[in-house]
DNA sequence: TATGAATGAGCCTTCATTCAT
DNA sequence: AATGAATGAAGGCTCATTCAT
């Protein structure tokens, strides 16, 4: 009896059948939340996908809100945790560069569900993720790995010197995230689609001759 | 979604007070949309911020989606304008690309509310934008301007060959729109604030290096 | 659009249906917080009940828990509003205390709403009639009145002296109040019902007995 | 309301351990329940507070309502049994009407928990009190008593003669308990505590006064 | 042109109760 | 004897929208 009752929070004392429930639920709501914002995700949907009962869902999770920043953490940790095994502290410095400017793009791309999460999570200015004890530790290791990119690529004579971590890091998110999150409305104003296979490869190309083009000495 | 018989669209036909009260609506409308989202957002509270009754913000627009597209188109248009108040194509191939670079993270920057609408609007896959008959139109000119600018830069041995302006653009937009967009969760992720203006200087100064490095021939 | 849109609080500035809307919600709500308390009542009954849309119980009342005290506190008015036209203090002492008392046991008797509203409320420990501002300004004057018949009737010799108009007035709310308020219990306990006419007369007769002699010198 | 067939009543054909866990149901329940009403207590609660699983409490008492039945029981009970050892039948009538007016006042002000269960129940119409076979019994040796003590008291010629035992039981009762009942309410409206030791002692002198004054001959 | 009042559907959340072990 | 997980039916409250004047 030591967990109130009416909610369930640690995820470790869980039997299986419960994980299992737990899991179900939280793949639902990325779904919903993805596809239609916090406000517009309707509680009834997210338990209905997940073949569990609606009750279930505030035992494990207590609110849509704490569900919300739940999923929201789960995502980032997802790719970081794939971007993390692109090792890119262990390569020569212009495949990790290459590596890493492909990965987000391609990331982004097979995943819109994160972009959605995030632009989401912009519009709330953040108000859940600033209550995340996870995922700003997440991203330290990726600085200080690409400064060490950045300072070997340097001292090979292939990179130009002084460039900041932290602005050429956001760049690099910013030249996919930013093409996959307004595909829509870039589409519609450009009157040329741009999520088919060709179009990304194209905009792949494009990014990579772009950072590799401004990183030449 | 067709207008009821007894919405008022056209504005030309509205008296002085009526196109205050319109205006009135509009203003309010963006204010709220851009802080909530289209689904966060309250009919009641938009009218309430306007000073208006909320029957006419039906008489005016018939539904808050209609709102929605309007304020949005509305927002597009201000910032073209702007941007061609720039006359690109008009400068120098450097100051032009500059100016262009600057423009598009300074406007965004001052524009938070464009921003908040363009991600929404995303999340809605351009639902209501691309029921839009004005704002594709408003875009070719800008392409048109920019593939210029590439071919005078080439031209004169400033710029690199071969750049494809749309993607340049592209990435143009997204050096300075990620950013802004994301302040909320690049803050946190990084634990440094973004939006002083400070960052915003140095983030200036980051991209225009970046694009011109890249333009190098 | 002085009040929020969302909620109208001021009665005055009512108009006469939405007054009319307003006293059928409080009418309603009267009855069903009487019959099942105010955690035992459903909104949606209330406004069924009142022939009105829920809609317009929170426009008028802004929650359950107002609503509660708004009837709570019409209810305590109605009642020193009856005692009040009594004029105890306009009357001969000993026809003041008979009039008092039979007009509290008979007023309950009356009105077990309002028994059951007071009985309520005290299990809240009052916590909304401690919001009140218009109740305790009720009984002052209750209290001043009896104070000046105890004196009259003291100085003619047919009251005893050192009477405490508090206690004595708790004492005859209490003789009445008590017989209503229990007597589902009392009549089960005794095994002889308490609500007929006849039992509530001898009830009368037994609490006028036992007030005046007490007050004999 | 029948008891299903796997609910179990009897106490008697329980464990140690078993019974122990029902004692603590029970106990908490009337914590509960008297601090929020019956339709306001939550069965969760009730088991988290007992330290015992929602599930026994069902197995016990078959239904919250079963268990209210309970509890309300017990408590009549232990009045009772409380007011039994008085021996208000063995003392001399003076005495006796002393003893027992400042009991009830005492015992119901040590037990604000019993006062509620009553109110609740008298909300109910005695819904549930009435189903039960024990209490009737308990109050007939009580009002037998008392009638003996008025006998003996008028024929001793210190009380006055034809008075009612069970009007003067119910005042008694009265007097003590809706002080008790309404201490809340009726700070409020008097703007001055009723629950301190000085106030109950006060309350008790003037009901004392109140009974025996009226009982003079 | 403008407004106050009303509506019905739907949303998040909570409840008493039961199932399976 | 005890438990963790699950459930269906509400319950309070809010929303976009329309009616009547």
């Amino acid at each position: 009896m030591a967990a109130s009752s009416t909610t369930i929070r640690a995820q470790g004392e869980l039997s299986a059948r419960a994980r299992a429930t737990r899991q179900r639920i939280l793949d639902a709501a990325l779904v919903e939340f993805a596809e239609k914002g916090m406000a517009g995700s309707r509680v009834d949907e997210i338990a209905a996908r997940a073949g569990a009962n609606k009750r279930m869902l505030y035992a494990y999770f207590g609110s849509k809100e704490e569900l919300w920043l739940t999923v929201l953490e789960r995502a980032y940790a997802a790719k970081r945790e794939e971007e993390r095994e692109l090792s890119v502290d262990s390569l020569p410095p212009l495949e990790a560069m290459v590596r890493l400017v492909a990965f987000n793009l391609r990331y982004t791309s097979r995943h819109p569900e994160f972009v959605a999460l995030l632009n989401q999570e912009n519009l709330h200015r953040a108000a859940y993720l600033s209550r995340s004890e996870h995922v700003p530790a997440l991203y330290s290791p990726m600085l200080e790995a690409l400064t060490t990119v950045l300072a070997r690529g340097a001292a090979a004579g292939i990179f130009r010197d002084g460039v900041d971590a932290m602005q050429l890091y956001i760049s690099i998110l910013a030249l996919g995230h930013f093409y996959v999150a307004n595909r829509h409305t870039l589409s519609t104003i450009f009157g040329t689609p741009l999520d088919t296979e060709a179009a990304i490869a194209a905009r792949e190309a494009h990014i990579s001759d772009f950072v590799l083009g401004y990183l030449r000495p």
